[in-house]
RNA sequence: GGCGCUAUCGUCUAACGGUUAGGACGGAGCCCUCUCAAGGCUUAAAUACGGGUUCGAUUCCCGUUAGCGCUACCA
């Protein structure tokens, strides 16, 4: 049985990169039939945080992918000891005894790596049980094999046969002083209590995968498969963080800018792997039937954002693609609560006739708000008297032009076609070409330049309103401000 | 510093010894058109550098350079 887990540690929001690696262990899991586990690693207990565990549940469930299975690391610390226990009695594992050196300690230096300190590897046993009887705190350090030195393998999935030498293996901890497990022993005890079949995780581990494999050799277990995966950078090269980069890098943030989960999806997998097909725009399904190592790229892949676009133009546009595939109907229903959101108490019928003007000009869910806020608002926002004056005309065109328009429509049925006819008839007998006839009407009613067509917004908006907006554009002709 | 990983248009990527180095986003231009979108068409834009191997290298090998990662009693 094919098992995968995702094992984020509640030290922060969720991370765009995790949340690709949960996706690509979910599109594994989901191809080959495989259980898909969420393991929570949290054995740090100093900066574990219940609001960091809430937002990554949140950004998870808004993911919209699921996991079968669903564990707590710091629920299984006996289990934790019981391995480095028996990893001690083998004789591969040794009390430390050498104060927790806080911050940065001397161990590694320019000199070179750290790799253990002679006298608490080599210290006699029967010392080492007096002191610890007596109290002593004291680290569990990994006994790494020095004599003679010996390459550890593996194969990764994406990056090939890998191989280090235990002389570039320093004598890693494998529980702390206070008795706590470190990731390296966690991770391992519980990858083989859950019987994990594929380790499915960022590049940043690669390095730690040695030491990992020295592990499940000490406990006797089977090796999983591994596959690491290309880390995502920011546009200058550097890891994503927060602190540098900003809200980008969280989940969250494009869940509340308005993506479509399925969009963001698609995006992230576009990231770092390739289906080879030139396709782009795959359903889950789709993804699902494609995915595969062979297609993970070796190098990092940049999220291209910046601070006049604080989104991948990409994932931007497989997102406005997204909105454009949804029946106006289902994204009618996703943005009314964006538009009550911002304070607009708008009804359901309302919001289902705008939908469709609005749909091919949003890209995110948000965007509706600024695509159609003469919509909601009662009082259009304020603009410029020098925007009513139509192409090749002049403020005494414009009032022209909205005096004729507001004659026009209060005699006018409020439907598209009826409203097309009696405009254009209208922009005749003023001898004028329709667009300076419309130009007007539109700034008017919508209070810019550019907007949706004209006549099914009339329609939207109805006579009252339209003329309403019309009857104050004139009024701000005859008293500029 | 040590060890590891990586290197194709601005970005995401295809080409797993032989292609006019392909696609997408973004950019530019044109068309459509009541504005804006959407759509259609066109276009600019890449194999980091230097050596090999080979009849032939984006592709294989070595080196250089650059970037990233690990080097914690963090994960």
């Amino acid at each position: 049985m094919l098992r995968v887990r995702f094992a984020p540690s509640p030290t922060g929001f969720l991370h765009i990169g995790s949340a690709r690696t949960f996706i690509f262990n979910w599109l594994y899991a989901r191809r080959h039939g495989g259980a898909m586990i969420l393991r929570i690693d949290d054995t740090d207990v100093e900066r574990n945080t219940a609001q960091s565990l809430e937002s990554i549940f949140e950004g998870l469930r808004w993911l919209d992918l699921g996991w079968d299975e669903q564990y707590r690391q710091s629920e299984r610390l006996a289990f934790h000891r019981a391995m480095a226990d028996a990893i001690f009695r083998k004789g591969l594992a040794y009390r430390d005894f050498t104060p927790a050196a806080g911050g940065d300690s001397e161990k590694s230096g320019a000199q070179g790596t750290w790799l253990f300190n002679p006298d608490m590897r080599e210290l006699p046993r029967e010392e080492s049980d007096r002191r610890a009887a007596a109290g002593e705190p004291f680290a569990l350090r990994f006994r790494v094999p020095r004599d003679p030195e010996r390459e550890i393998r593996f194969t990764d999935l994406v990056y090939g046969p890998q191989a280090k030498s235990t002389a570039d293996i320093e004598d890693f901890a494998l529980l702390r002083s206070d008795g706590m497990p470190t990731y390296h022993l966690a991770s391992c005890a519980d990858d083989v209590d859950l019987r994990i079949s594929h380790i499915v995780r960022g590049q940043d581990h690669i390095t730690n995968t040695f030491k990992h494999v020295l592990i499940f050799e000490a406990a006797g277990a089977d090796l999983p498969e591994f596959a690491h995966l290309p880390l995502l950078v920011a546009p200058d090269n550097t890891k994503l963080s927060k602190r540098r980069h900003g809200p980008v890098v969280s989940v969250t943030t494009y869940r509340d800018s308005g993506f479509l989960p399925h969009a963001f999806v698609n995006f992230l997998c576009l990231v770092g792997w390739s289906p080879k097909n030139d396709r782009e725009q795959l359903s889950r399904q789709e993804l699902i039937e494609l995915f595969s190592f062979d297609g993970v790229h070796r190098s990092n892949a940049v999220v291209n954002f910046s601070e006049a676009d604080p989104f991948d133009p990409k994932a931007v546009w497989l997102n406005a693609e997204a909105i454009r595939a949804l029946d106006p109907a289902e994204l009618s229903v996703l943005l009314l609560p964006v538009v009550r959101g911002a304070g607009f108490p708008i009804e359901p019928d309302y919001m289902a006739r705008i939908t469709p003007l609005v749909r091919e000009r949003i890209r995110l869910l948000n965007d509706v708000l600024t695509v159609g806020d003469f919509f909601f608002r009662d009082e259009l926002a304020l603009y410029d008297v020098a925007e009513l004056v139509p192409k090749k005309g002049d403020l005494a065109l414009a009032g022209r032009v909205l005096e004729k328009a507001g004659e026009t429509l209060a005699a006018t049925e409020f439907s598209h076609d009826a409203l097309e006819a009696s405009l254009r008839g209208a922009s005749q007998s003023l001898g004028i070409k329709a667009g300076q006839m419309f130009e007007p009407i539109r700034v008017a009613v919508c209070g810019r330049k550019t907007a949706p067509p004209l006549f099914s917004t009339l329609e939207v908006l109805g006579q009252s309103t339209s003329l309403r907006r019309i009857r104050q554009a004139i009024d701000k002709l005859h008293s500029p401000v």
